[in-house]
RNA sequence: GGGCGUUUAGCUCAGCUGGUCAGAGCGCUGCCCUUACAAGGCAGAUGUCGGGAGUUCAAAUCUCUCAACGCCCA
């Protein structure tokens, strides 16, 4: 005990946080050591956007990471919490793209190193932010060991990846159709598109056939595709164009002779069972395109806007303002059979939030197959556990129907492809460091591969490359495998199944043991947390209104397992009214320590009473709770758990009993109730450390001895085998049901806390004994003057009649007694009980029960039986009386 | 179309490998500023555990089926 004094009447988180933290980072205890022999720990954080600020997905997300950090750091081990931030191609470009623009400076108009130089320097002025909003949040990370995905080091270890992957032949460069994104004018994975259900229409096109008078209809959602079809396709067996088979269409408006051919692929009940086929802007035309060794012909720019391939008057046309002028100019020539209202799926890109185009490009693809194979069988065999256990489905869907990995991106903000070609030569490189000249004609005419990789081809390497890969270290070998990834589920495919296949490519090793998918935040209504809603709140006014704690501990609480969270403001007031609990039940234990004798007390030497040894009887289940549902993940049953042991165990019942032993005369019970409040508490704090780092530090500062260290580094509670006391929980709990039964008459009989009443307890001797050891207690938590006990009382005239397992106790209350209610409250005990006895005979009735239930089940219903049998009697007895 | 998930008190959710009178918080009602806390205390009311069928001595819990809602993939 280093501090004796009075604790304010409120805690004040913003007198506290910054403090503290300061502290702990000053002492070095957020730093591993990879040279100590504890046991290792470690967790990479799912590196945040650099451009990004901190959402309430992160605070969800990171609580639940430094939860499991600091409980592992209490547990002895070396914990390691590697931070730092992703590059996030395609995001930052975009915002360095608009912030250029703003000061009137287009992309186009500077060269690749001018931009790039741009952005460096962006990122040096903003990217520190997020960093510093997770220390505010009380991450206790390593910040040493902060990382971003494009330091050197970091760089190095992605190019050593792809020349790694290249030099085994999963490379590949292909001229196919891509997700294409015409706002970042950049290829994008089939993760990065969103399908969306638009309400558009179906245009039924006219298509005239060569030498004839015959027309063939097609059916399309996409116009101004049609300036680039080089077919029209049937299903064979479709007898109704059977006829047209080997003919051909001229195209309107381009006037181009395109073929019509058949294709099972095409459903002959879709539209008019004739489709019009555009290799080079569908995936299914375009495979169909290969089949038929079709012409493909791009009509598009990067943008989108339709380039030269198409007749001149729609050169240069967005894609929107072509589909309306081909349809102005086809309705003219009455190609037009008819319009439908269509819904169909389309595309959109995630961060460009405009429909994407299926587009022919050149791009770089990885092979998967093989890669995906020791990460399947990972999960499979439990290598590595998801929770909750559901995802595994998820990912073994998308596992088992891997496709290639496009790992392009045209843009300049990343980390550029390592691929240089000889322009005099045209040999290839493939290698980390830059060639000065070429391998084979020595020429040093050389250039590099435009392009950058998808982002994700870096942070899928950042289990192991936020250490030294590929460089061989300690660290690396300390740290990596790391233990547990929490990120949410909707990144599933994008960056934990490509971990996993990097883990086993490149280290041999999975990258962690667990994965912990979080919940999904909505609001009240159920709707998304979005940026472009604006529905979610600011973390940081969270914290100044309620404290960072609260907020931890609160969006903790209400964070279910695998489902979405409903997150409201409302529901964060549980958690600060926790914290003003817990600091004024610590207010008020303090005051009570006034008496420093106390300290000498050694508990184990003690004869401990009932409270006491309940109480630490309870605290041995909270701890083996609290970690029970912390191994398994579930974060807001160990919450409850924390929850229900400091409010109702501690605060409303040991407390309250600790009142009068405080102000007893009896110095000794006095002094052992300290010890057992302090231990206690400083128990709670403990437990509740990982959840709320800021407020237990605090209060464990003015409780801890001086040989104590600061609970970040104390030690986590351990489950004391002396202390679990069945009996002593059953006696608490006759204890409290006979305070609740008093109370509860007291309260429907209006009886104001002021007016003492004197009560007779009719039991058997010795537990009247045993009652009149904590005569204290029960006066002063039932408010009455005198108890008395007797084998054969009988009830007093105008009494109130409570029955509590074999107990009778009556209440002499004179006038104030209301035979009514009384009688009320009996009635209803009546039918409760013989509605169970009911259940109770019919089960033991029952040969087959009796013959196949478990033994220990058949007698626990016989005491039941007894129990509530006698309690009916003396319950039936007393309406008796009353009449 | 395929897959996953959810359905328990007015609201948000617990309820593990079937077996304690189905729980918690918020909200609601009544009484109380009892010298830690009104961000509090004490007491109270509210549930055919989505519908139906089955397995079992026993089902909120396991199986099937239907329905509603949500998400992911095509």
């Amino acid at each position: 005990m280093n501090n004796t004094k009075i604790l304010d009447k409120v805690y004040k988180p913003d007198e506290v946080e910054d403090r503290l933290y300061l502290n702990w980072i000053s002492n070095g205890y957020f730093h591993a050591d990879e040279n100590s022999d504890k046991e290792a720990y470690s967790i990479v954080i799912p590196p945040p956007n650099v451009t990004g600020k901190l959402t309430m997905g992160h605070v969800l997300n990171n609580t639940i990471q430094d939860i499991l950090i600091r409980k592992a750091r209490m547990e002895g081990k070396e914990v390691c919490w590697v931070p730092g931030t992703d590059h996030a191609s395609i995001a930052t470009e975009t915002k360095i793209v608009n912030m250029l623009a703003e000061q009137g400076i287009e992309k186009d108009s500077l060269t690749r190193e001018q931009f790039i130089e741009h952005a460096w320097g962006w990122k040096k002025k903003y990217g520190g932010i997020i960093i510093s909003q997770l220390q505010k949040l009380g991450c206790s990370c390593d910040w040493e060991r902060e990382r971003f995905t494009m330091d050197d080091g970091y760089h190095k270890a992605v190019l050593e990846s792809f020349v790694r992957l290249y030099n085994k032949g999963l490379i590949y460069r292909g001229y196919r159709l891509v997700n294409w994104c015409p706002a970042s004018k950049s290829a994008i994975s089939d993760e990065e598109v969103k399908h969306r259900e638009v309400n558009g229409s179906l245009w039924y096109f006219k298509y005239p056939i060569v030498e004839s008078d015959e027309f063939v209809t097609v059916a399309t959602t996409r116009p101004e595709t049609m300036l680039g079809d080089t077919a029209v396709a049937i299903n064979p067996n479709d007898k109704r164009f059977k006829h047209l088979i080997g003919k051909k269409v001229k195209l309107p408006l381009v006037e181009r002779e395109i073929p019509i051919i058949t294709d099972e692929f095409v459903d002959p009940e879709f539209g008019t069972g004739c489709v019009k086929v555009t290799p080079a802007h569908d995936p299914n035309d375009f495979e169909m395109g290969k089949t038929h060794d079709l012409e493909f012909i791009n009509i598009m720019n990067d943008d989108a806007s339709l380039n030269d391939k198409v007749p001149v008057e729609y050169r240069g046309l967005a894609r929107e303002d072509a589909r309306e002028k081909v349809i102005r100019d086809m309705q003219k020539l009455g190609y037009i059979e008819k319009i439908e209202p269509y819904t169909n799926m389309i595309g959109y890109s995630e961060r460009g939030n405009v429909p994407i185009e299926h587009y022919l490009s050149e791009q770089w693809y990885l092979k998967m197959e093989e890669l995906a194979k020791p990460a399947i069988k990972a999960v499979k065999d439990g290598t590595i556990k998801f929770h909750p256990a559901h995802w595994v489905k998820t990912y073994n869907h998308w596992m088992e129907n891997i496709k290639d990995w496009c790992l392009s991106r045209q843009l300049w903000w990343g980390h550029r492809i390592p691929v240089y070609t000889c322009k005099d030569c045209n040999e290839i490189m493939v290698q980390v460091e830059s060639p000065k000249r070429c391998s084979k004609c020595k020429s040093d005419n050389i250039k590099q591969d435009p392009d950058v990789l998808d982002t994700w081809a870096s942070s899928w390497l950042w289990p192991f490359s936020v250490f030294t890969w590929p460089k061989k270290s300690k660290e690396l070998e300390r740290f990596y495998p790391t233990d547990v990834l929490v990120t949410g589920p909707d990144i599933i495919f994008f960056w934990v199944a490509r971990m996993i296949m990097a883990g086993y490519e490149f280290k041999g090793e999975p990258p962690f043991k667990d994965v912990y998918f979080t919940s999904i935040l909505r609001d009240e209504k159920g709707l998304k947390f979005s940026k472009s809603i604006g529905n979610s709140p600011d973390p940081f006014d969270l914290f100044s209104k309620y404290g960072t704690d609260a907020v931890r501990y609160g969006i903790m609480l209400m964070a279910p397992q695998g489902l979405d969270v409903l997150f409201s403001n409302e529901r964060l007031d549980v958690g600060r009214n926790f914290m003003n609990k817990l600091w004024n039940a610590s207010r008020f234990v303090m005051m009570n320590l006034t008496d420093e004798n106390y300290l000498d007390i050694n508990l184990n030497e003690e004869k401990l009473e009932l409270p006491e040894k309940w109480i630490l009887s309870r605290l041995q289940n909270a701890i083996k709770e609290v970690n029970r549902q912390l191994n398994r993940f579930h974060f807001n049953e160990a919450a409850k758990v924390i929850y229900e042991f400091v409010w109702s165990d501690y605060c409303d019942w040991y407390i309250e009993i600790a009142k009068t032993r405080f102000n007893s005369d009896d110095n000794k019970l006095a002094n052992i109730t300290r010890v057992v409040s302090v231990h206690i508490l400083k128990n709670i704090l403990a437990l509740l450390h990982p959840y709320a780092p800021f407020i237990t530090e605090e209060l464990w500062d003015h409780f801890k001895n001086n040989d104590d260290k600061d609970l970040i580094v104390s030690e986590w509670p351990k489950i004391d085998k002396n202390y679990i006391n069945r009996n002593a929980d059953n006696k608490m709990s006759l204890l409290q049901e006979l305070i609740s039964a008093v109370r509860t008459i007291r309260s429907s009989m209006n009886i104001p806390p002021t007016r003492k009443a004197d009560m007779i307890i009719r039991t058997n001797a010795s537990t009247a004994k045993t009652l009149k050891t904590y005569e204290t207690i029960i006066k002063y938590l039932c408010k009455i003057n005198a108890v008395s006990y007797s084998g054969d009382a009988t009830k007093p005239p105008q009494s109130a009649v409570a029955v509590v397992k074999d107990l009778e106790i009556f209440i002499p209350l004179g006038g104030l007694i209301n035979v009514r209610v009384e009688e009320n409250r009996l009635l209803k005990r009546k039918t409760e009980l013989e509605d169970l006895l009911d259940t109770i005979r019919n089960k033991l009735n029952n040969q087959d029960f009796l013959s196949r239930a478990p033994e220990k089940v058949v007698k626990r219903e016989n005491e039941k039986l007894d129990e509530i049998h006698s309690e009916l009697e003396k319950v039936k007895i007393n309406l008796e009386m009353m009449k």
